[in-house]
DNA sequence: ACTCCTTTGTGTCAAAAGTACACATTGCGA
DNA sequence: TCGCAATGTGTACTTTTGACACAAAGGAGT
């Protein structure tokens, strides 16, 4: 008749993030190893741990990021709930739940975020039981502890249809930038060729960034200009719901 | 050091439905109004409910959904997590979990699931603790149950952004239909008006449509041409990684 | 000072897509 | 047979896309 029975389960909520990095030439993502465990293999894993009692998610994801690698203050967007029964099935996982958990059998279903900040604002610092935390190449994650590497694919994902949808945020950015770094930016997220022209062309006509005063210097090549983020247009463009790239 | 501490959580999680359901005129969502509990209000609420131990989130929704509604057999897709500490605030929500459930006070997260129906394929069956299930119209839908207000918005956003980027599917259409109901869909989503002749051009471009040898009988107007999916063109879009409409 | 190297920055043209718009057709019903 | 209501169609114009190549700037090395 209604949900009193004895199926109600009792699971553990963690959370977990996919911070991307990007230098301006190269995807990367953020991920930890964890304090050594007897027999448990080193894995990587991404940023995660279980929730407080009176938080909400969106600050839990954010704590739990700070805590682990030390980076505050970013915008963390949801990716999505995660929590497949036999999340946990991996014996290496099992054995460092086991080792680091009160209760190790409680089935766990993680709430994922992600974000994309410019990696060098950031510099990861180990904490709590991550024994460190640094920036892998996106095209070099492979295994990680229990579905984060499924996580992490979403996160990407989303990541690519998401710069298709709104133009790509501030926090990225550093006060000015090349063209050119824009122009990798994207095609780095994109996973594909983009012509410079063409590029250029339909970024300026956003109306997003502006020309400074301003050039590249000690370079053995043409300098190029230096622009930096209209945010005024920026707010303007999100009110009136942008509707994508196209790119 | 790690997270064996005392904020741990013990939460439950349940799983809420937002299912869209258009009869070809007019956009609907399910609603149920849950079975009388003394002194609480009656308000409408999405059918959810707490998931079981061993089941994965996706068929918990599913199963959830049919307990309370009759429905089944709906592609589901997540639209996120909800759980604000305090989204039992409300008296009357507050009374009714009291009321129900074993363990009125924990704190209870929610997986959200959206679908689009064709509304004239399912009759909803109030069940378990529904009192009543039925299609209310999306532009009159006002106070629901905890938080589910918010995340009735939440999966309409996502509904309109995903009309955009991927043809509408088989499960909502009728074996046969006519071009004047197909984009009376795509006005009723997207809220706005399409040019008709835009439209079928648009659309017939996508090969997505074709005709049948089949009018529309008894109508006292011109009949229209009755057309069917193709569904093997929309396979074959979906794999080579459809775009987007862009109406 | 000259040459080389590397990266920046720019324009055009053709094809495709988008937008705006009006009128004849069909079939029923009165 | 006239009216009504919805279907179905084409064109002209504008905007956007996509492909494509070469001169310019400045440092580095000789």
């Amino acid at each position: 008749m209604h949900s009193k029975n004895k199926h109600e389960i009792n699971p553990r909520i963690s959370t977990d993030c996919v911070i991307f990095g990007f230098d301006f030439s190269q995807l990367r993502v953020l991920l930890i190893e964890r304090e050594p465990v007897q027999n448990v293999m080193q894995i990587n894993a991404l940023p995660g741990d279980l929730i407080y009692e009176d938080e909400d998610l969106d600050s839990a994801a954010g704590r739990v990021l700070k805590e682990l690698t030390g980076l505050k203050d970013i915008y963390l967007e949801q990716v999505g709930a995660f929590g497949d029964p036999d999340r946990t099935s991996n014996p290496n996982d099992r054995m460092w739940v086991e080792a680091v958990r009160e209760d190790p059998a409680a089935r766990v279903i993680t709430i994922a975020y992600y974000s994309l900040v410019n990696l060098n604002n950031y510099v990861p610092q180990a904490s709590s039981f991550a024994k460190s935390a640094s920036w892998v190449l996106v095209d070099e994650v492979s295994e990680l502890a229990f579905d984060h590497f499924q996580i992490f694919q979403a996160a990407r994902k989303k990541l690519k249809d998401k710069i298709n949808m709104r133009p790509i945020g501030f926090n990225l950015l550093p006060e000015k930038f090349t063209f050119s770094q824009l122009h990798r930016l994207y095609e780095v997220i994109l996973g594909r060729e983009l012509d410079k022209r063409n590029f250029r062309r339909k970024m300026l006509k956003l109306n997003l960034v502006e020309s400074l005063d301003e050039k590249q210097e000690g370079v053995p090549h043409k300098p190029s200009q230096y622009f930096k983020f209209n945010e005024e247009n920026y707010s303007k463009l999100l009110e009136n719901g942008f509707d994508g790239f196209g790119f």
